[in-house]
DNA sequence: TGCTAGTCTGCAAACGATTGCACTCCTCGT
DNA sequence: ACGAGGAGTGCAATCGTTTGCAGACTAGCA
């Protein structure tokens, strides 16, 4: 409410030393920056950062556009980007897509002018379309890469090798994979790592289910295919539709793991509620969100040290989703 | 990028009259609004909101204070506001105040003057506390009420009611309640509600458990305490902590619902993938989130008519976690 | 032809902060 | 005693818009 000219009246002095005894203490005199600070803290004044953001050409806001805040996965992230921003002093805009990949352009424009930065959490967009919308902006990518622009990663490769080898150990020798959206980066790149993982053990067959939606339902789906496919395991994209495969499965009166075993990704927290409980690919998923704003804050700040960009490492958890398959065992 | 300086030049016009070709289109003869128009639209040029937002004194911003993000209730609150806001031009801080009463007045100041106005949802602290901290501001509270204050609320009364018909229509009698957080207003409206409804049936005796943090840990304390308490059936502040408590149930070997009915609140996702399913109370919450924008633009905009306020209301959700309990059946 | 009314446009002042520059004092050194 | 230099402060410009006011020009009317 009370602006600098308030205090500068009630201090007896000048709209600038105001604004310099807050932010260069050093440039005015103790008396009088103690006048105005004791001005300052009786009227209750704060810099107003709309006002300041303007004349500095900064806003100490920073963006981040998800496709769905519902999916926990986006939550924490989310939840990350906002601690480590509002710990910057950053405020954080927050829009989602609703996984739909054409309103990005609009969100990152609406947005760009508001903030200093942006993050970008698993943007759906093709790259040509997303490198032009991004155009002028500083933006850093969660889950993504795109040449170019700076990006933090979890090591999805990593990820998929123990996946893999750890149904091989247990005797499987037919895995299917559930994808998601055909637009996830991640996800197309979860299927290489498999496909090539695959080849490299040479004893493990992979059966590629398609394409669905990250969700329960899109898990619903994916589970009559896996029970199609003749597969033994079957691998989701994410711990939602791993969640929808495993419902759906109880009511087709499919065991798991006995019949299938089921593995998902990320280790949300619902994962180990279900019965059996989930395994999957732990990801440090409030890490990433963390880790993207320090690597946009280094970037607006202009820090020589670029910080570690390197993958997060992701690490299997094991637990009652998977097991020995039965068919292994008859002969 | 391009400013309005720069379109103007583009445009051979003055600034002036590229803001009133772009807001007041009758302002200005057809030609030069062409030219202008074309100018902006070659050069990508957008008026830039924090300049806008300064010289109006509107951000056309709203901002929103949730206890928890990784909360499924509150991803879902948050989505709601989300949308209701983009699709009126707002653009939408988020801030995440962990669960922490004393964090809130601190997210509020910070935010207050970059918004048009707040949506605190289920906010935590004391009354006067929040009442001081939005002294100034425009500000809607959600699932939550305040004198003086708009607000926008579940049917929580009605909720109970529904509850406690139900597993007393089961042919329970003791009914335990696990609470939630001491600072939620609407844990506690809901037990107040259990109380007089306990007291209006008048056979049905409520076992009070006390209070404990609304995550999954926070039920497997309270299944004990419920097992303990000798009742029937268990009703939780809210799904994560009915979720802990089945987890919990199950792992002491405590079948549910022969042995104990547990009943949540909010329908979550999740609540329908565990097994048994989850009775429990279905909140519209993307409703909540985008009511309480309504409510905010309504006043913002100064409307005559302010729009309805009324509780939204709930819906018990009967599945297997509910049941005739065992006890009554022995004698 | 002159006057009025109306349309269109530009100038300049806001909004609230930050900051380069200039000015006024002091102090200190010679 | 005088000049240099430094400390402390204020003036005014700036960021990018919007908008009240006034000027310029046109058209219409008598």
């Amino acid at each position: 409410m009370a602006n600098a000219r308030d205090v500068a009246k009630a201090a007896g002095v000048s709209v600038s030393t105001v604004s310099r005894a807050l932010v260069a203490p050093d440039q005015v005199s103790d008396a009088t920056r103690r006048r105005v600070v004791e001005a300052a803290e009786r009227l209750g004044y704060r810099p107003n950062p709309v006002a300041r953001g303007l004349r500095l050409g900064r806003t100490h806001a920073v963006g981040l556009i998800v496709p769905d805040l519902e999916n926990p996965y986006f939550a924490s992230v989310t939840k990350g980007v906002q601690a480590r921003a509002r710990a910057e002093g950053y405020a954080v805009f927050v829009a989602d897509s609703d996984e739909d990949a054409s309103a990005e352009p609009e969100l990152i424009a609406g947005l760009a002018a508001r903030v200093d930065g942006l993050v970008l959490a698993s943007p759906r967009s093709d790259d040509a379309v997303l490198r032009a919308a991004l155009d002028g902006t500083t933006a850093v990518l969660a889950n993504r890469e795109l040449a170019g622009l700076p990006s933090i990663t979890l090591d999805d490769e990593d990820g998929v090798n123990q996946v893999l080898g750890h149904l091989r150990a247990l005797g499987h020798r037919r895995v299917a994979f559930a994808a998601g959206p055909a637009s996830s980066w991640s996800g197309n790149r979860r299927l290489a790592g498999l496909r090539a993982a695959a080849e490299r053990l040479g004893d493990v067959e992979l059966v590629d289910l398609g394409s669905f939606r990250p969700h329960f339902a899109g898990g619903f789906a994916a589970a009559d295919h896996a029970v199609a496919s003749g597969a033994t395991a079957v691998f989701a994209f994410n711990d939602l539709m791993a969640l929808g495969i495993l419902d759906r499965l109880r009511a087709r009166g499919v065991r798991v793991p006995q019949d299938l075993s089921v593995v998902g990704c990320d280790d949300v927290a619902v994962a180990t509620l279900v019965s059996p409980a989930l395994t999957t690919v732990h990801s440090p998923l409030g890490g990433l969100g963390r880790r993207a704003v320090d690597l946009l804050l280094a970037r607006l700040r202009g820090s020589d040290a670029e910080p570690d960009a390197t993958p997060l490492p992701v690490e299997l958890v094991i637990r009652g989703s998977t097991g020995v398959p039965s068919t292994t065992r008859k002969p």
